[in-house]
DNA sequence: TTTAATTCGGATAAATTTATCCTTTATTAA
DNA sequence: TTAATAAAGGATAAATTTATCCGAATTAAA
C-alpha cells in the first residue's frame, strides 16, 4: 500500500508529534530506535518531511525534529503520503493504465474509485494529532 | 496498490478471459501486445497464473492461454492478487508493524482495517467474468 | 573560540522488482 | 518423422527502492 519509507515517514512523524507534546525535541537516532526503522534512511526521509514543512528541524547540539501544537492539527496523513510517495495513490489506475478515466474506464475502474476514495478520505481526515494522543493515551503502539 | 506483476496479471487474465468467451486461444505474443505490457515479463507472470491455475495453458502449434467459462466465474480478483503479490495487502499493518493487531494496534490500525476490509471485499467479490463482460460489451476499455 | 552534537547533502551499496534473452520441452501439422 | 510453433524454465540485466556511509554546515555549550 504505502512504500516502506511512506511507512517509516508516518510513523517517525507521530512520534515525532507524541514527543512534541511533552516539550521535547527528538533526534534522528532516538526517532529511528523508537520506531524501529533504518536510522541513515530514516534521515533522509525526516530530510523530505521538513522541506516539505511537515515537520521542523534544528541543527546542532539540542537540535533535532519538533512539531508545532498547531501543525499536529492541519498536517494530515494525505500530506505525508504525498510527500514521499507521491500522488499515485490517488490518481493512478488500479490496473496501471495510463488512459482510464470516467469516460474510458478500465474494467476495474468504478469499483476501484471507491476503495480509494475511500483511503483518500481517511488519509484527508486523519490528523497527526489523533494519531499522536491515541499513542499518548496508551490506546495504540507504534514499535515493532 | 498492486505491483507491475499484478497489474500485468490481472490485466492479462481478463483478455484471456475475454477471448476466451469467444472461444480463442491466445498466445503470450498477443495477449502482451493488447494489453500494452512487456512480452517475457508478461510471460512469467502467466507462468504462474498457470500454476495457480487461474488460466489453462497449451504448449505447442494452436497452443496459448485459456480460461473454461466456469473458472471465469469461480475466479475472483482476490485469487490473481493473492498468487502474485501474495496477501500482504490483506494482512500486513499499514505502517509496516510487525506486531500489529486488534489487541495492540498501530495508530492508523482501526482505520486502516476499514479501507482495507472494503478493499478485499471488492476483490473477493469482482470475477473475471464481470470484468471480461464488461470490455465485450463496450462499456470498458483495457489498453494503454 | 574551540569542541561536540546534530541535521544536511552527496555518493554509493544492497536488495528487490521489473524486464530480457536463450535454451528446453511439448505438441501440432505437414 | 520432421519442422514449426508455443509455453516453461533458467540465467542474467536494468531499474527502482531501500539502506549505508561520510564529509560539510550549523549551532549550542564549555
Amino acid at each position: 500500500m504505502f512504500s516502506k519509507a511512506c511507512e517509516y515517514g508516518i510513523r517517525a512523524a507521530v512520534y515525532i508529534a507524541l514527543q512534541s507534546l511533552d516539550g521535547r525535541r527528538v533526534s534522528v537516532n532516538e526517532i529511528a530506535e523508537e520506531i524501529d526503522s533504518p536510522m541513515a534512511f530514516t534521515a533522509k526521509i525526516l530530510q523530505q518531511l521538513t522541506k516539505n514543512n511537515i515537520v521542523d528541524s534544528v541543527k546542532g547540539p539540542t537540535g533535532g525534529f519538533e512539531i508545532e501544537r498547531e501543525a499536529m492539527d492541519t498536517v494530515k496523513l494525505s500530506k505525508i503520503v504525498k510527500a514521499i510517495d507521491g500522488d499515485k495513490i490517488y490518481v493512478g489506475c488500479g490496473l496501471g493504465l495510463k488512459e482510464c478515466n470516467a469516460d474510458k474506464p478500465c474494467p476495474l475502474h468504478d469499483k476501484f474509485v471507491d476503495v480509494r476514495s475511500n483511503l483518500r478520505t481517511m488519509l484527508q481526515n486523519t490528523s497527526l494529532y489523533e494519531l499522536a494522543t491515541g499513542l499518548e493515551v496508551g490506546l495504540t503502539y507504534l514499535k515493532r
